[in-house]
RNA sequence: GGCCCCGUCGUCUAGUCAGGCCUAGGACACCGGAUUUUCGAUCCGAUAACAGGGGUUCGAAUCCCCUCGGGGUCACCA
């Protein structure tokens, strides 16, 4: 790409969708000073990092770091009771391996920690107080089965459901008993119905809602702890966040959300809603749940069949949900940041109409919200393979090797650590190999370099070998060469076409034979290449083996 | 069902706000061909889309209206 020529395309661009940031509600400028950019990810601790949130948490760093501000990772956990490390440790990781740094959150802190909201329910207690104070909020006794009834209602006549907010009508002395009781309750905060709520959202322009069709949220639970949209909005303002940049499925959380920072009388963050990532082929959102479904589509079940026959020799089969749907697959199954981090931004974003590699670098100087696409944006795999490719190809032999040298390892191919030879001898495969590298896990395809045993591939054993004359022919060439004593790909080639000339037979017939004798299979570097790096003895033995393979199979009728 | 969002090649997208430069451009995949006596890579080429219907206009993918379709969300989940 012209970098060049891009980064003034995106000047354009910006200069163009300057307009949006003229109007009050989105204005960066407050009095003479502007404000930093800040923009957060916030995810709940799953255990796991799902592929469309990384995307999302993608867009929040590019979009502060294209502006010289903030990226704050906050750990939304008011729900969860888990094993803390078990459940943030891969995504943390993800964040890591794709080069994500996060300037405030875990392990590192920040000027408005804690960053986990679990640790933060003072904050929310102290708001909630204020909003029952000053009657924005109230105390809300009414059972469970009281609100299906009434949701039941609402919903037999046809009309929207509303709060009956029967607690109102309790008097203070009625609610003091009931706390003296310790009956249950939760607060809720009191909507203000006769109003409309309107957010100008970068990405889906004026969206309007009518206050008077919302149900009153429960803001605190029973036992004290806050609730998703009401824990966000305290810290989003706490935290002084100016770009709520998330998922679009978070749209319909929105007016309840705004609704709040009114109340508290907080100064709204802009809102960005970008589409979700949705199925391969299809336009439903995302999901690890739905696995085997995407299975039918090819493309995907490509890279699942990739991953299950990776893990199943490093050693990581079965591991519970490492699949294309996690970061971690790519991770595992050896893709580079790159490569999906080059996917992952084009998923829902563009700089024009026709870049289509961008380096991390670039992406920080041209990503513009004004760029995102609207509409949800299927995953495709194969296109994700195909920036993998691109970068894979950029990378230097010496990185490439790097990356390889693991896999081996795992599947006990080479010893572990890598001795010295083991490397020399790796560097001169994956020279070989060249841009058939695709992701470092590629290098196990090549095992026969690496062992003994070689499996044949049948079919084309029959189609090049198992033929008249054939044995004989590579059987005289063995010999020929055995005696040679520098092998070079010079030499042994010029020793195959003479000898062939000699027999009077087709060079090709020979070729085929060799590389299926030598590797068992039809594809791979050139036949010489392949030769010297199964080495010498090796390839002499194979060729040996192959003969007398034949000689105990029937030869299939000659035609 | 209510509310909200979205609708350009199979897929990701450009073009829509400021109508003509669009007989709709690029990329991935697919199919052909060249090259490599393999595979891959590379090069060349082909197929392929404005959801539908009405308007407005000299002119509509672009503006207006309606219809249809898809999706998100409706919790003491996040």
């Amino acid at each position: 790409m012209n970098h060049r020529a891009a980064h003034d395309a995106g000047e354009l661009r910006r200069e163009r969708s300057w307009p949006l940031s003229s109007r009050p509600d989105l204005n960066l400028w407050r009095g003479n000073v502007t404000m930093t950019v800040r923009t957060r990810f916030a995810p709940s601790p799953t255990g796991y990092m799902h592929i469309g949130g990384m995307r999302t948490a993608l867009f929040n760093w590019l979009w502060a770091r294209h502006n010289g501000g903030t990226f704050i990772l906050r750990i939304d956990d008011t729900d969860q009771q888990r094993n803390m490390d078990e459940a943030l440790g891969p995504i943390l990781r993800a964040f890591k391996w794709l080069g994500l740094t996060w300037d405030e959150g875990p392990e590192i802190g920040g000027p408005y920690a804690p960053y986990f909201q679990s640790q933060r329910g003072e904050l929310y207690r102290a708001a909630a107080d204020r909003l029952l104070r000053e009657g924005k909020a109230y105390r809300c006794f009414e059972t469970k089965e009281q609100i299906d009834e009434d949701r039941k209602l609402a919903e037999a006549e046809k009309r929207p459901y509303l709060s009956a907010r029967r607690s109102l009508q309790l008097s203070e002395s009625e609610i003091q008993k009931f706390l003296v009781e310790g009956r249950p309750h939760v607060i809720r905060f009191l909507v203000p119905r006769n109003q409309m709520v309107v957010i100008d959202d970068h990405i889906r322009g004026r969206v309007e809602w009518d206050a008077g069709l919302m149900a009153d949220p429960v803001i605190m639970r029973g036992d004290g702890s806050p609730l998703y949209n009401f824990a966000t909005v305290i810290d989003d303002t706490q935290m002084q966040i100016t770009h709520v940049i998330r998922a679009e499925e978070h749209l319909s959380n929105t007016p309840t959300q705004v609704l709040l920072h009114q109340a508290l009388g907080n100064t709204l963050p802009q809102f960005a809603h970008i589409p979700y990532v949705a199925a391969p082929g299809g336009k439903e959102k995302l999901s690890k749940r739905k696995l085997a479904q995407y299975r039918n589509n090819a493309s995907f079940k490509k890279l699942c069949d990739k991953g299950d026959a990776v893990f199943t020799q490093i050693g990581l089969s079965g591991q519970a949900g490492l699949d294309p749907v996690m970061v971690e697959f790519y991770e595992r199954v050896g893709f580079l940041p790159a490569g999906i981090l080059n996917g992952l931004l084009r998923l829902g974003w563009s700089l024009d109409d026709k870049t289509e590699i961008f380096s991390l670098d670039d992406a920080v100087k041209l990503f513009t919200l004004d760029r995102v696409v609207k509409a949800p944006a299927g995953f495709d795999p194969d296109k994700m393979v195909s920036y993998q490719q691109h970068w894979m190809m950029q990378l230097p032999l010496a990185e490439k090797v790097a990356g390889c040298l693991p896999y081996l390892e795992k599947a006990g191919l080479i010893a572990s650590p890598p001795t010295p030879e083991n490397r020399e001898f790796t560097a001169r495969v994956i020279a070989a190999l060249g841009d058939r590298i695709r992701l470092f896990s590629d290098v196990l395809d090549v095992a026969y370099f690496f062992r003994d045993e070689i499996t044949y591939d049948e079919k084309e054993f029959a189609k090049r070998l198992a033929k008249e004359g054939v044995p004989a022919l590579l059987a005289g060439y063995r010999d020929r060469i055995a005696a040679l004593l520098d092998w070079t790909v010079e030499n042994l080639e010029a020793a195959l076409k003479s000898y062939c000339e000699e027999q009077s037979q087709s060079p090709g017939t020979l070729i085929h034979a060799l590389r299926i004798s030598t590797t068992g299979v039809p594809i791979g570097p050139g036949v010489y290449e392949c030769v010297l790096l199964v080495g010498r003895e090796r390839a002499l033995t194979r060729m040996d083996q192959a003969v007398q393979r034949v000689s105990h199979q029937p030869l299939p009728p000659n035609p």
